[in-house]
DNA sequence: TTGTAAGCGTTATCAG
DNA sequence: CTGATAACGCTTACAA
């Protein structure tokens, strides 16, 4: 059996077989060049004969922009993760942008993963990651490719952010249990350093204070499902139970439920009402019903795509603030 | 404000200050190349200095390899390819390879998104691509770009495919619900053509005939929750009712589940069981309980990523059967 | 409209 | 070990 070479035609191959310059195969790919039909025709003939598609390279290490976009992800697994990828790159490759797709463990391995985007001269590269660094920042910064990340806070040159108003989130997550009339409340955490989750949680605890009530109690997870379900069996093990927790997303806050209702045999809402962050589909189904909050994924990621299509990434790094939903379910009655 | 013209820093940017040829340069970040230390000192502090990262498209365009794989996907809702998606991406990365993301609408935009790749100049495709037509797999051929593609059946050159046995897992199906003594039986389709669910459903169907049981009640979704809570209500406009129903996958497997519990007030597994496949993390949920099949991610995308780094698909292409494993729980007693 | 030739930033080859 | 030089496959002046 022949082992086929698996090399990509030329336009120097074309040109040879349709027997015009290499040049008139250029044009023939070229928007707006001046070529003749005739031309044109004997190179589209020669063209889908070899089966010929234009080599992108050449012209990037001519100055051009690559038309790639690295996209930095940190896992799939969350579905609110797995839908601003969706989003992201379907807008991208509609505005004709390839992407590039870096799956990072976490913050820390994130410097191996520059050093191989940068390697193929990205034009911008946009974060997803829940937890970024100033360090971090600052490494795209030195590799001199501009940065949209969302949820971050760094201000440094390079990096353009856009957030959700989580502060504003946790008051109104607060108001909603104060309403109710609920007066011993908890929050679950998410990792440590995650600055979307902090916030969440100052907002709400502010609030509980405004209004003169007491801290919630506190426990952490790790935004996974099972987190949700080990840091509520945890928050169980105080001899003060709360009947309102508002969680830092939505994956830990179904964890957090199906322990109530399956393990502790509680209902939700009549015993304990539950508020999430992201507004994931499950949310919505009908064995959950979790009131939570949606961030807006169109527009967070319709911005992020304008930010690098428009260029403004080389001007002072700006930040973005989105205003999340509340959608209210029977998760809070 | 000076607007910085973000341009990479070249190898030549660092000879001209480190004061050596551009060939130390290329040296310097050329493993087991040879360079006294003392060179490659200097090179590296100039290197830092200026942030400088080797460009990649040059020996792509020497005939190497690019070391970019693309990934076509037909969406990330799905938490099951959502998960093969981190799967290959981290196999990928972890073998020094790089992702290319195509996300496509439907078998049909396809076209567009092979011109897109080819012109990167990727090394291989990897079709995760729920309908993949033998016409759509020719362009592969046609634009000389290996493929290898999940659940798929196409005997294409160029294209080799990874496939769940389908059929035999269908027949596992039926087995189940007979032993389980049930004798109306129901199976939701997916989406026409795709070949995956069609092998599903003969395998089941197959089966049952053997056992001399009647053809199942059959109703169709799209793969997606809601897809399957229409399949599920549109079923039970029959007279007849099932009390065991195999669904093309998890996601319509869920949906109908809730509808049978929350809309029909019926209880699974007492009143209707539920098979589903894929597998999925939420299928494990305390809230479902659902017995599915278990594609085995793992080792299908390992399979994937050998095929591509042992450059076997320049050669025959091949078909790799994975049998799935059936996960029982509580969805069917 | 067409062809010729320079140049993009590397790697690989070849002298020194 | 080191530096010059020729590719790689295009795009873009420049010439005809």
């Amino acid at each position: 059996m022949v082992k086929s070479n698996h090399r990509y035609p030329t336009s120097t191959d074309v040109a040879r077989l349709a027997g015009v310059s290499q040049s008139a195969v250029s044009r023939t790919f070229t928007r707006d060049a001046s070529i003749s039909t005739a031309l044109r025709e004997k190179v589209l003939a020669a063209a889908s004969e070899l089966g010929y598609r234009p080599n992108a390279l050449p012209g990037i290490m001519q100055g051009q922009r690559s038309h790639m976009v690295a996209i930095v992800i940190g896992g799939m697994y969350n579905p609110f993760y797995a839908q601003v990828l969706d989003f992201l790159t379907r807008k991208l490759q509609s505005k004709g942008q390839q992407v590039l797709l870096s799956r990072v463990e976490s913050d820390h391995a994130l410097d191996g993963a520059i050093d191989q985007i940068a390697r193929y001269r990205v034009d911008a590269v946009v974060s997803a990651l829940a937890v970024i660094t100033d360090e971090t920042a600052q490494k795209f910064s030195a590799a001199r490719i501009p940065v949209v990340a969302f949820n971050n806070h760094t201000k440094a040159s390079w990096v353009n952010s856009i957030n959700s108003d989580n502060v504003s989130a946790g008051r109104h997550a607060a108001d909603l249990f104060i309403d109710k009339g609920l007066s011993s409340l908890g929050f679950i955490h998410g990792p440590q350093a995650s600055p979307a989750e902090i916030e969440r949680f100052q907002g709400f605890t502010q609030r509980l204070i405004e209004c003169g009530m007491p801290a919630p109690l506190e426990s952490t997870g790790d935004y996974s499902y099972s987190g949700g379900q080990d840091a509520l069996r945890h928050m169980w093990k105080n001899k003060k139970k709360p009947t309102g927790i508002f969680c830092a997303n939505d994956l830990m806050a179904l964890g957090a439920m199906d322990i109530l209702r399956h393990e502790l045999k509680l209902s939700v809402p009549e015993d304990v009402s539950i508020i999430g962050y992201d507004n994931i589909d499950i949310s919505s189904w009908l064995g959950y019903r979790l009131t939570s909050f949606d961030q807006d994924i169109e527009s967070m990621t319709s911005r992020a795509v304008e930010l690098i299509l428009n260029n403004d990434l080389d001007r002072d790094s700006s930040i973005i603030t989105i205003t999340p939903t509340l959608i209210k379910r029977e998760s809070t009655g």
